[in-house]
DNA sequence: TTTAATTTTAAACAGTCGTTTAATTTTATC
DNA sequence: GATAAAATTAAACGACTGTTTAAAATTAAA
C-alpha cells in the first residue's frame, strides 16, 4: 500500500532528522512515491506526523494494565514494570526520543495536548501499582511516588539518549550489558526508596 | 550594542520555538535590527546558535571545580553539587531543554561535537567528586558512579520539563516547594546508593 | 465494454528561508 | 574637516518549503 510506505518512510526520517528538517519531498523520495500523494493520503504534513505518533501509543498501557491485574507482590510487579519500560525504551530509543523532541517543540499545540493525554493515562497505571503497594503495606506510606516515577523515566531517558548515554557507559561495555546494568540499578534504587 | 541585542533576542526565541522554527527575520524584528546585520555580525544563523550555546557553558564547571577543592566530607560536597545543579537547571529550564533539543537534532554535527566536549568536561568534575568519596571510603567501593550521575540528571530533566513535570507535581504544590522536594529526594536517593 | 471512482503524475503555486549585494549612513582616525 | 573604516540599510538572490491543480493512468462497478 502507498499510504503504508509513506508512513514508515516518514517515521524513519522523523526519527533520524526530526520533523522540521524532514521535507515532504524527502519522504516521497524515500517511499518511492509522488510528492502529491502525501497530501492526497494525509491532507497535510502535520497530520502525517500525528498519524505516525498515535499509531503505536496504546499497547504499552494494555501491558501495564495486565501487570496490575496479576496476583503477585508489589515487588514482583515493580520488577515487571521496570523491565517493561527498559525494553520498550531501549528497543525504540530513536522513536522515544523523537516523541520527546516533538513534544518539547512548543508549536503544534493541537495534538500535543492529545499526545499528553495518552501519556498521562499510561503513567496512571504505573501510579496505581505503587499505591497498591502502599495499601498492602509493602511500600512505606511516606514514599515519594511521583519522584520515584520521575527517577525511573529519568534514568531511562538519560541512558538511551544517543549523546548523553556515552557518559554513563563503561569502557568496552556492550549494549546488552549496559541495558542489564541499568535495569538492575533502577529496580534496586526504586525498591530501596519504596521500602525505606 | 547591536550584536548583544541580536544574541539575547536569538536566545529568547530559540528557547521558545527552537532553532528551526525561528527565522532570522524573527530575530531581527525582535532585536529591532536589520536582517542583514545578523549575517554581518555572526556570518550565519548556525554560527549565531553556536555563539548562544557556548556563551554560558563554562561557569558551571568552575563552580564544580571550586566545590571539589573544599576541605569537606564527600557527603557535604555531594549536597552542594546537587544544590548547584538543581538551581542551575530549575532557574534556566527553558535554556537547558533548548540545549537538549538542539543536541538531539542530529544535524549540525560540527559543533554538536564541540558542545559535547564542554558538557563532558563538566561531568568529569562531578565524577571526580564521587571517586574521591570512594577513595576516602565514605562511599562504597562498588557503587555505580555512572548511573548515580544519570539518576541526578534524569530526575532534573524530568522535573523541569514543561510537559512531563506536571505528572510529578502534587496538587497545588508551588514551584518552590516542588523544587525543594526534588532536591531532598535526589540527594537522599544518591546518598543511600553511594553509602550502601 | 462502458462508466464511474480512485489513484497517480508532472507542473506550477505562492510563500518563506538564509544569505548577498551595493549603496548609504555613521563612527573613528588623522 | 578630510579620509578611512565600520555599521546599517533596502532590495534582491536562488533555493527550498508545503500544497494545489488539472490531466493521465489505473482500478472497480455496471
Amino acid at each position: 500500500m502507498t499510504s503504508e510506505r509513506i508512513l514508515s518512510a516518514a517515521q524513519k526520517l522523523f526519527e533520524e532528522k526530526g520533523f522540521d528538517q524532514t521535507s515532504v519531498r524527502d519522504i516521497a523520495t524515500s517511499a518511492n512515491v509522488n510528492v502529491a500523494l502525501i497530501n492526497y493520503h494525509f491532507q497535510s504534513k502535520e497530520n502525517l506526523l500525528f498519524t505516525v505518533l498515535t499509531n503505536s501509543m496504546d499497547t504499552t498501557r494494555m501491558k501495564l494494565s495486565d501487570i496490575n491485574k496479576l496476583e503477585e507482590s508489589s515487588d514482583e510487579k515493580l520488577k515487571r514494570v521496570v523491565a517493561l519500560y527498559v525494553s520498550k525504551i531501549f528497543d525504540n530509543r530513536h522513536y522515544y526520543h523523537f516523541v520527546q523532541r516533538e513534544l518539547a517543540n512548543s508549536g503544534r499545540q493541537e495534538f500535543r495536548d492529545a499526545l499528553i493525554k495518552v501519556i498521562n493515562r499510561n503513567s496512571l497505571e504505573f501510579r496505581q501499582l505503587l499505591e497498591d503497594g502502599q495499601k498492602s503495606k509493602e511500600f512505606r506510606k511516606d514514599a515519594d511516588l511521583e519522584l520515584a516515577m520521575a527517577t525511573l523515566f529519568g534514568i531511562l531517558h538519560q541512558t538511551t539518549n544517543e549523546v548523553l548515554s556515552k557518559r554513563y557507559r563503561r569502557a568496552g561495555e556492550k549494549d546488552d550489558a549496559f541495558r542489564k546494568r541499568v535495569e538492575h540499578f533502577a529496580y534496586n534504587l526504586l525498591l530501596q526508596h519504596l521500602k525505606k
